[in-house]
RNA sequence: GGGCCUAUAGCUCAGUCGGUAGAGCAACGGACUUUUAAUCCGUGGGUCGACGGUUCGAGCCCGUCUGGGCCCA
């Protein structure tokens, strides 16, 4: 099976479809090449734009220009014919094609042959019309690619679902989908400056992995034919980087793709871009700074200021030191008790049937306490929190917290009430780590399928001494997220989608 | 995995009580030398997601499946 989409024979196309065919074959048999190797092209029409801005209304410049854009507006009247043209920054500039100067034949021929969408070339006079629109008043012109296919209604936005699956369409006929677009690039220089400035590098860690480990999550398994192995798309580069540190790369940075082979929602995908970063002589306070001031720098290079203003309108302010909560105090405080990473499971179970919560019984004490977090406290977690000291058992990669027993020394930031980053002080005793992942392997074999493996490599390499560090991992496509307040699918060009079928 | 909503013209959507399928934009033919979602006259365009069922008759009711969305676990 073909996951093309299927043109049906020609007789059988949709009107529009048959039409717009037709016109091509008729441009042919004219003599008129559909998709011309080249068009003449003087000026963007943005360049246009900025010499000219300053014209008056009904003035006549006498300055030539070929200009080439995408026909989104189009109105033949008799003898003047108007179409703005659109290119790919968005800039808009009109046409005028008047019988007496580009004479009746090639008048007709733009009244038949060229429809919203065709890409064509004008060439003429710059001039500001009548009604003070800049515009090129043409000689000529040619077509540029024809465009077989009509454009969705320009008035009318179309449906998440067409957005999506022809994100093409979505890019020509909607701003917003182009500016987002443009945003993404944005942030990506802005965090690599960002490390830069602090003496961090960037490394490339394998996508295809032997083994699966540094999150919690269940993987992508592939097939190597060469090695005769099974492979796994990495969930996390984490344990790679750890790796570059305990080399001497003290500070390391990776912004790549991570796979995960579970649900997609609004805010996950089941691949996202993800940052890792790791610190050498840092810890998670440390990097908690460093966190703060990515995102802050990420936010002012998109909005100029730490406030950044959602699609929807809403301002969300990014800037200043954030807020601190510990995660065991808000539990204690949803629940009107006193709770600890000591409590015993059976009450922190008592707790949540009290809130009305779902239990998992596969749940472990770590996450049972993490849930019941989430279910007094996330949709108060708006403006940008650090959730300080997670349970030991549900973060084997993360040292004990200095102080506070069966804690350790991790923080999740929270922003519009989602997780955007994590950080810890990293585990990296090695006796320590091996019992970690011992227990994960365990998990796994009971059937955890989110479970770590063993990954002697990886403890051989903590063996030969890693230095403290500090470790923070923050999805890319949720950074946008909180930058523009859009769903993660809008900040992905081409979100997976499930094949179209007939 | 469970619940709810949803699929109709190229696009966005209506479709009442089960009785010949509708609108806007787009398209096609015509008029118009300053239009900005122009206006005016005329025309065409549909396997109503798929497959079954009920019925004299199904876009509509029932079942199954597929795609999409939302909520819950």
């Amino acid at each position: 099976m073909s996951t093309e989409p299927q043109v049906p024979a020609e007789d059988d196309l949709p009107e529009q479809l048959r039409i717009r065919r037709e016109k091509r074959v008729n441009l042919i048999d004219r003599g008129i090449e559909p998709y011309p190797v080249s068009v003449p092209r003087t000026h963007s029409l943005a360049a246009v734009r900025e010499k000219y801005k300053d014209l008056e209304t009904d003035t006549a410049t006498g300055d030539q220009a070929s200009l080439v854009g995408r026909i989104i507006f189009k109105r033949d009247t008799g003898k003047l014919c108007f179409a703005t043209l659109r290119e790919g920054d968005g800039t808009e500039i009109q046409a005028m094609l008047s019988l007496d100067k580009v004479g009746q034949e090639q008048l007709d021929a733009w009244k038949s042959d060229v429809d919203l969408g065709d890409i064509v070339s004008v060439t003429g006079e710059i001039i500001t019309s009548k009604r003070g629109e800049l515009s090129l008043l043409a000689n000529t012109w040619a077509m540029a690619s024809k465009s077989l296919r009509p454009l969705p209604n320009d008035h009318k936005p179309m449906s998440e679902e067409t957005r999506v699956r022809m994100r093409y369409v979505d890019l020509i006929v909607r701003p917003e989908a182009r500016t987002v677009a443009r945003l993404r690039p944005q942030v990506m220089r802005s965090l690599r400056e960002t490390f830069t400035s602090q003496e961090f590098i960037e490394v490339e860690t394998p996508m295809l992995q032997v083994m699966h480990g540094g999150a919690a999550a269940r993987p992508f398994k592939t097939f190597s034919n060469a090695y005769d192995i099974d492979l796994f798309l990495r969930i996390a580069p984490e344990l790679f980087l750890k790796r570059c540190v305990a080399g001497g790369l003290e500070r390391v940075f990776e912004i790549n793709r991570n796979f995960r082979n579970e649900g997609a929602d609004s805010s996950h995908s089941p691949e996202f871009a993800m940052i890792e970063t790791y610190q050498a002589f840092g810890d998670w306070r440390t990097i908690a700074d460093l966190t703060r001031s990515l995102i802050q720098n990420a936010a002012k290079a998109v909005s100029g200021s730490h406030v950044v203003t959602h699609m929807n309108g809403r301002e969300a302010d990014l800037g200043g030191q954030w807020k601190e909560i510990s995660l065991y105090d808000a539990i204690s405080e949803g629940v009107g008790e006193t709770v600890t990473a000591l409590t015993p499971i059976a009450e922190l179970k008592k707790y949540a049937t009290k809130l009305g919560m779902k239990i998992d019984p596969k749940w472990v004490t770590g996450k049972l306490a993490e849930e019941i977090f989430e279910h007094v406290a996330q949709d108060k977690l708006i403006e940008p929190t650090f959730v300080m000291g997670y349970p030991v058992d549900t973060s084997p990669l993360v040292r004990a917290h200095r102080e506070i027993p069966g804690v350790v020394e991790k923080w999740d930031l929270y922003v519009d009430g989602f997780e955007l980053a994590t950080g810890y002080s990293e585990l990296v005793d090695p006796v320590i780590q091996r019992e970690r992942l011992i227990e994960q392997a365990e998990l796994g074999a009971k059937g955890d399928l989110e479970a770590m493996q063993l990954d002697e490599d990886f403890l051989r390499a903590m063996e030969f001494g890693m230095p403290p560090m500090g470790g923070m991992g923050m999805g890319v496509d949720r950074l946008l997220m909180a930058l523009t307040g859009l769903g993660i699918r809008e900040t992905i060009l081409f979100p997976l989608v499930k094949p179209e079928t007939d």
